[in-house]
DNA sequence: CTGCAAAATGTAACCGATAACATCTTTTAC
DNA sequence: GTAAAAGATGTTATCGGTTACATTTTGCAG
């Protein structure tokens, strides 16, 4: 790999003529800038990007922390941040973190030893060291999806409790009055956001709420179906199943399938993400729709933003999420069957 | 940012003595080891690491080229090659091409520019530079998945004639004679290798390839639909769908529920790469399994290989596959329908 | 043709670490 | 006690660019 100073002895200048032949063009007169170009195409010189990084101490790279990459949903908002990042001229660094503390830490110190600019982390963790807390400045982090409550960092998030409540009308309004919930993770921020307002649109509405209709899910397909065995068990069957994410509610939709019973006949089914296969489950899931994309890709805007101090306090960007009603829920059937 | 100068002030010995405490303790005496380590927590001082990658040449990083990140197959392959990297000690710039050429070649330039050592192609395009074909070395690039067929390239693949042939015999075996086959992208080989194995398998068993039972898809849901639309609407409809991955059957057997027509009853479907949707589908799916994550961390660890010098000829790996037999597929219908 | 401003080009410090080599100090052996 | 060996530490060039500043060349007015 040849460099610049090869390129300059070939040229018959010296390496500041060539750096400017390449950065200010305008600089350097016509004649010398043919003959530069020429020991550059003849010598094939590539300039060492890491060499300037390096002494820029930007690094053009982000790095996006997150909890599994095989997750339909996180697919989305690393298509959208992977977008936005590189038509800024930014590098996405990708981190399957398996929501594991110690991972993120690690991944942070991307930060901290110079070989990243900045974190997008999708979970609601804080993978600075504690003694990074004190500064009042923001850190070169931005949160997305499922938010940490800290001032320093700027979020994108969705009103998770505000959707969780409008999916749960939706099924109160068909009638249901036994409306299962299958949650995420405990630790998890959303899972309480969403059932939050799962209760709030049930005291709305006069209803009680009943603890055995709440089951724990992880966001995966195995652990709805469980959520729907138990559920079925149950000796006081819900109507309802609102699953916090699409991947829990094909689960379940496949164990109700299997016991017999009728989506929505039976029992209604709802999710939340609106992944693509959703639109293609059977029956079609009635779903939140969240732009996901759009999360990715504000989340690194955002990130630049701060990077360039553009952004001097912490914002909260809020996306508009939608209900999407398809035939996964119907009508609570007739009381004869409670 | 403190430095190692500034380190070596504090500690009152010289750049040499800090840099040996951190990378060979046992040359610096326990006395100064402890002076310089107090220096270090003091100044809370984190070695650059971009000025060693500069230094050393190696960035300690790897690109891989996926085509759509927003696809559960690759979300597989890039869990693996992420945790393979991690493992070796190398981060994982992940580059979402979107099957473009140039977008291919751009991220090819991160290595020419000593920004990444080497390269993950899972797709077939060989995104480096023609003049840099002259050579006869092995470029630091590995291609997985998707192959492009280049001596210099090692390759982890697997075998998708026999693995479509296989499938097709299953179908045969159940008395299956219309068979259709839903295609991917024209311009991809696993389509043609796929194709291959579908029409050996017909011919094994002595029968003609009909035309009008290949349609043309691209790899997603609504294209599988689209299909199942096209053959079900034929004269002569086929007894079953084999689809060159899963997406597309389930996109076909949201056609043909919505069509009344039961599966596998009327219509069998196939799949392939069993994602984990598939098990869930409605029936579930039988589809060919692939090991998604291996390929990943076969790829990368071929590549590290190939960094090193370990690998002097590129070799070829070719994976196993299995034919995962579910409820989408069942003995052909009479010939009453036919 | 001279003089001076503007344009073009060159020189060298710098980014932060590493490591070869030089130098200084402490053991060890006789 | 001293020489040689071993151990500890220091000095400095180096990686490949960028850029402030210095210097040279060019252009144009007078």
């Amino acid at each position: 790999m040849s460099t610049i100073r090869e390129v300059a002895d070939r040229a018959g200048v010296s390496v500041a003529t060539v750096s400017r032949t390449l950065q200010q063009p305008d600089r350097v007169s016509p004649k010398t800038r043919v003959r530069v170009q020429e020991a550059i195409d003849h010598l094939g010189y590539k300039p060492n990007l890491m060499a300037v990084k390096f002494r820029s101490g930007k690094t053009q790279v982000l790095v996006a922390l997150v909890p599994t990459v095989a997750n339909v949903f996180f697919a989305r908002v690393i298509k959208g941040m992977q977008e936005a990042a590189a038509s800024q001229g930014y590098s996405l660094l990708l981190m399957n973190t398996m929501g594991n503390d110690e991972i993120e830490r690690n991944c942070a110190k991307l930060v901290d030893t110079s070989q990243a600019d900045g974190v997008i982390q999708l979970r609601a963790f804080n993978p600075f060291a504690p003694d990074q807390f004190q500064s009042e400045a923001l850190l070169p982090m931005v949160n997305a999806c499922e938010i940490v409550d800290d001032a320093r960092f700027p979020t994108v998030t969705l009103d998770n409790r505000a959707a969780a409540k409008a999916m749960t009308e939706h099924l109160i309004s068909l009638g249901h009055r036994r409306i299962a919930m299958v949650k995420g993770p405990q630790s998890s921020p959303l899972t309480r956001d969403r059932l939050a307002g799962y209760e709030d649109a049930l005291k709305a509405a006069g209803l009680s709420i009943d603890e055995s209709l709440l089951c724990a899910g992880d966001f995966t397909l195995a652990s709805g179906y469980r959520a729907a065995t138990t559920l079925l068990s149950l000796p006081n069957r819900p109507t309802a199943i609102f699953c916090e994410n699409d991947e829990m509610a094909m689960g379940a939709m496949r164990k109700v399938r299997e016991a017999g019973l009728s989506i929505p006949g039976d029992i209604s089914i709802a999710g939340f993400d609106n992944i693509a296969f959703s639109a293609y489950a059977e029956p079609p899931l009635t779903t939140i729709a969240q732009p996901a994309e759009e999360f990715g890709e504000t989340a690194v805007n955002l990130l630049i933003d701060v990077l360039n101090g553009k952004t001097k306090r912490a914002i909260k960007v809020i996306l508009p999420f939608e209900v999407i009603t398809r035939q996964s829920t119907g009508p609570a059937p007739t009381t004869a069957n409670l």
